[in-house]
DNA sequence: AGAGAATGTGCCACTGAGTGGCATTTGCCG
DNA sequence: CGGCAAATGCCACTCAGTGGCACATTCTCT
């Protein structure tokens, strides 16, 4: 067996100045076998699924050792929710820094489209097929709800930070953003179960469907057996 | 190394006529096993953490082989949320036979209400226990959550079938199943974070609680930066 | 340019969850 | 008693994930 040495010379920017992009070659390395894994974990994961691919799979088509796997992703379902992970990121930043006026629950809401619009273009093809993939798999799925319910906590600190000590109780905040968080999920469902083409657009339409449902199922009155 | 042999003998109804409880001594067996086990892991993970237990610790202090334990329990997580499993299990059934009148909002509390009160008493020490190993173990909260996603889907069928193809759409049965739950969740996290006793009595003014800061949350406004 | 500190990576052995298969035991019932 | 079905035990196996250490690469300072 003979070993393959990719030897990256630094063709570029040759005086060694600064690190072009912010980045050392270093850091870019990591980067990009980072991304390399995250597309051949998704790519695997959707030709023959989640549970049928194996770690072995996914780092064998990236020629990279388990262990620089679990460097940078903590598990197999890490790698397959990171644009999930990516968009809560941004939420979070952005629920920092929004405007904090009005019902709450249009807050939470308009910061959600705000951080949508802005992830990179790129990030939505990959995101698709993360969504698929959760759907479709349990563990995924689990570790998908968990996952928001961690972000969930951190928004709620963040937004009681921002209002004061003298702010509305915990649950006050806590409540909406679940049913939020509720609606885009649904959004999500619907959207990801689009036949060919779920671009962005279709996305904002469905989550904007998602969160006009909200007030008159709150008043919904059924009445039978 | 050698073999305990516990040999069950049948002194009660010696007469080998119907079983007794509608069981028979193979199903009591098995039931005992499964009773053991359940005991056996919530003890050991309270004791030790549920990452530190591992499986062995568990069946070794039944005296019943790994084999035994996966055709008993689905996996590690599963054993530890039995108890609420059991409640979800509870409401699923109570969801198809309650009435359906009113503010669905209520319906779905109301439905909770009752099928905490008809779990049996030895219930409760359990859930407790089952409670305060989800809430600090992430991979438990996962599966809880995955869980509870499980079951709102299916209460949403059930009531969508009782309420017949003209009754309101979907996501009109979703979302507040959704606020319910993530009420009664907050009430769960504030009664398993109580001291020393936390009752029955106890877990339903939570719940209360819980309910009753639905609606001012969901009109709660901000006004801050 | 070169020495040495950081940092990233590969490899290896290991634990622990979960599964499949098969032989054996145990309760069931005619 | 004898055959049948269900439950169990045992064993070998796969796969996710971790720890440790040696090696390679990049960075930094002189």
């Amino acid at each position: 067996m003979t070993r393959i040495v990719t030897t990256l010379v630094t063709v570029i920017s040759p005086a060694g100045g600064p690190p072009p992009g912010d980045l050392s070659l270093r850091e870019r390395k990591k980067l990009r076998t980072r991304e390399a894994l995250a597309d051949a974990a998704l790519r695997l994961f959707t030709e023959k699924g989640f549970d049928a691919t194996t770690l072995d799979d996914v780092v064998d088509a990236v020629e990279v050792s388990k262990r620089t796997f679990f460097r940078n992703y903590s598990s197999k379902e890490d790698v397959a929710l990171a644009p999930e992970k990516e968009l809560w990121a941004g939420y979070a930043v952005e629920i920092e820094a929004c405007p904090l006026a009005g019902p709450i629950l249009t807050v939470y809401q308009e910061a959600l489209a705000v951080t949508l619009a802005g992830m990179d273009p790129s990030w939505e093809r990959r995101f698709v097929a993360s969504r698929r993939l959760a759907e479709a798999t349990p563990s995924l799925t689990a570790h998908s709800l968990q996952h928001c319910a961690d972000v969930t906590r951190t928004v709620v600190d963040t937004v009681a930070a921002r209002l004061g000590p003298d702010g509305p109780e915990r649950v006050q905040l806590h409540l909406p953003l679940e049913l939020m968080v509720a609606a885009w999920r649904w959004a999500l469902k619907e959207w990801s179960e689009t036949g060919d083409d779920p671009g962005r657009e279709a996305l904002q339409a469905r989550m904007g469907e998602a969160f006009r449902a909200i007030p008159p199922s709150m008043a919904l009155t059924v009445n039978a057996g």
